[in-house]
DNA sequence: ACCTGAACACCGTTCAAGT
DNA sequence: ACCTGAACACCGTTCAAGT
């Protein structure tokens, strides 16, 4: 079986999955692949690579945005698929601004709402949603190492809170609201 | 000079100021410090509470926040002093939940907004915060490294659009509002 | 073209031994 | 009590050499 570009992210997305991004190392990959290390340098050119790609995994099927707080949900649930993906993802989104997945099209959702500031507005709740969830996942990392206790409580409300408030003032100025939900 | 808890986070803090979370390990420190890394261990339990302190001392001085928008700017702007402070901040919210500088009090100032969410009130608004600047300073890693040419754009009218939404949208629900911005 | 073997320059952490 | 020296089990990346 030839080693390909895309074994080696499906390797890193399942090595991601399983054990986190302190498991998702270039030797494991490889080990993982059966090759020695070096060979993954024929298809990748480093690690940032692999984990842009593997970060594009994370977010290929989300559903095309719809409305805002839908999108919201979409987006925390699929970065909770997968252990440590926020904190992937926002690094990711550094040097590929806003060109991932589904959560690309957000700006057109908000582009009925308010045309001038659609990619700032997207952008606010996108970073609200990283944020939150990078904090949760570090959270449940600590956990499963034991240093934690899981305190049994369900975060989905506390960002339900978070998305509606956002969502709302997101609509345009007060001025001249019209149907702020729906 | 006797080594000290106390020096160990200093030299971690200058280190992690002036090269990054990259450049914050344990041997550099000691080396830093002039001891053998092993020394490190008998003041510090493990790198996890080097960063723990590191974090303490970022937030240090925040001034006590009196308004939303306001604790807003002032976080992004002490986290901005320090290199992949965002990314180091949320990891330590993860296990010293809210106990981080002037943050903490964060809640008190949402308790006159809405006494019954103010900590959820102020938890949206921070990890906003944190979700805005890990991107920004992940950015800026790239930029020096060389990765992502400088584009010249200042993020900070886009921060403060977001931070104008959210706690415009953390208001009390529209039926009762009373004086939303002073 | 594609991969191996071996190396280089690093990590965090532990622990006997010294003082 | 405090620190050194040395080790252990790792990293990402490079590169001559093989096929």
């Amino acid at each position: 079986m030839a080693l390909t570009r895309a074994r080696i992210v499906d390797a890193g997305h399942a090595l991601l999955r399983e054990q986190g991004l302190a498991g998702l190392t270039m030797r494991r990959v490889a080990q993982e692949l059966g090759v020695a290390p070096g060979a993954l340098y024929y298809h990748v050119a480093n690690k940032q690579e692999l984990l842009a790609e593997v970060a594009g995994r994370i977010l290929a099927d989300l559903p095309a945005p719809a409305e805002p707080r839908a999108a919201a949900q979409e987006l925390r649930k699929a970065l909770l698929r997968v252990r440590d993906s926020a904190e992937l993802v926002s690094f990711v989104r550094a040097f590929r601004p806003a060109a991932l997945g589904a959560e690309r099209d957000l700006p057109l959702v908000f582009r009925e709402l308010r045309a001038d500031r659609a990619r700032w507005a997207a952008d606010t709740l996108v970073h609200f949603v990283l944020g939150f969830v990078a904090e949760e996942q570090n959270r449940a990392e600590l956990v499963r190492l034991g240093i934690l206790p899981d305190d049994g409580v369900d975060p989905g409300a506390a960002f339900g809170y978070g998305v509606d408030a956002i969502v709302a003032g997101l609509q345009p100025p007060p001025a001249r609201r019209r149907e702020a939900s729906r």
